[in-house]
DNA sequence: CACCTATCTGAACGGCGTCAAGATCAATCT
DNA sequence: AGATTGATCTTGACGCCGTTCAGATAGGTG
């Protein structure tokens, strides 16, 4: 068994592991779902021991962790992407919200564990911090520039939050299937999407800088 | 061991158990927190062996179903009696909002299990089905008496989804300690609340009948 | 070459959800 | 009353889980 895998999997003594696991993580996920995620089940996945991975992570936490990181990492480039698609500044924050909501069901299992890590330890999510260029201050910057400099750091900042919770309470009752009908009256998924933020003052520019 | 524990816990064969289990449950999801909640954990603390709850439920999952629904009983006297405290029209949905995050923070254990019920089955919560007296109708309703007749009805319905995600985001994010500072400085956890969901357009009477 | 260290395996531990077989006991029938 | 029945509970087992530890393996360094 020595080169048999062809040039696959592993380069080096099994292979880097670490990024192996992670990626097998995300395999089960997205074809078996969260409940599906045991730590030897990844380990099967990648073709390991079932103790092998202890030696890249502590535990199943911080396994967990590298795949939330990676999840949080789409979602900004997702968000990122949305940004710069908008039209005019009115329709930025809409644009943003609605790819943050479209991400959590294009990916609905990593998108729990995104947030399950963090619940878990009372922590804030990664993509939440204080980071420069984390997707949280993607949105707290957009909202000072739509905002102006007469508003207060304060509303920006609990703006910011608001519209956060808005988008992530979104995310978790939009699977729900009992809103099927609802959505088809609607016209589709998006419009259902772009209904409810609608209702929500904070994505329209001449709200938010009413507060 | 006949009469042997006065009349406290088994008038019956055992005891009535469903009961006794259900509340065993809650007692542990208060007392350590929603990953101490096994089934069998459950069972040792009723007292009984593990295989006994299988007479009352079909599974894990048919227990916490029940643990459930006494949550979403007391989250929702929790909004009637905000939702009569309530000094005017106006302040109404304020009101609700407020209770409904307060009561996610004193139960927060309790809550994560009201939702992780339905996340499981991609069904909606108890509370939030169209059951005359659930806590989305109560709210529903309000928003109807709020808002004025010439609103029409899906958009009722949008901004009760709305305002229900935003409540349930809120008290998700909450309870991340990174806040704590942010809290401090608006004068306590309520005036955070209120702080955030002054930013969130539906919870203010005016805004909602202007959609 | 020999050694060292990181990496991986194998076997084991206790805990979990669940199930089948048997014991127990209130209620019912004759 | 005594026998029967059916619901309730226990015992013991199965396979899976997360985790640990002693030992095998093999790349990198002297």
């Amino acid at each position: 068994m020595r080169e048999a895998a062809a040039a696959e999997s592993r380069p080096y003594h099994h292979g880097d592991l670490r990024r192996a696991l992670v990626e097998a993580a995300r395999r089960i996920l997205e074809s078996e779902g969260p409940t599906a995620l045991s730590l030897r089940a990844v380990a099967r996945e990648a073709g390991v021991s079932p103790a092998a991975p202890y030696h890249h992570f502590k535990d199943k936490g911080e396994l967990l962790d590298a795949v939330a990181h990676v999840g949080w990492d789409m979602l900004g480039e997702s968000m990122t992407g949305a940004k710069q698609r908008a039209a005019d500044l009115g329709a930025l924050m809409t644009e943003i919200g609605v790819s943050y909501v479209q991400f959590s069901q294009q990916h609905p299992a990593l998108y729990r564990v995104m947030y399950d890590c963090s619940r878990d330890k009372d922590e804030l999510p990664e993509g939440m911090q204080d980071n420069e260029d984390s997707a949280y201050c993607l949105v707290r910057e957009t909202f000072r520039k739509v905002a102006g400099p007469e508003v207060q750091d304060v509303d920006i900042e609990l703006a910011t939050i608001a519209a956060w919770c808005a988008a992530h309470g979104l995310a978790e009752m939009s699977t729900f299937k009992q809103f099927e009908s609802l959505k088809i009256g609607l016209g589709g998924e998006e419009a259902f999407l772009r209904g409810v933020l609608g209702h929500l003052g904070m994505f329209q520019a001449t709200r938010a800088t009413k507060v």
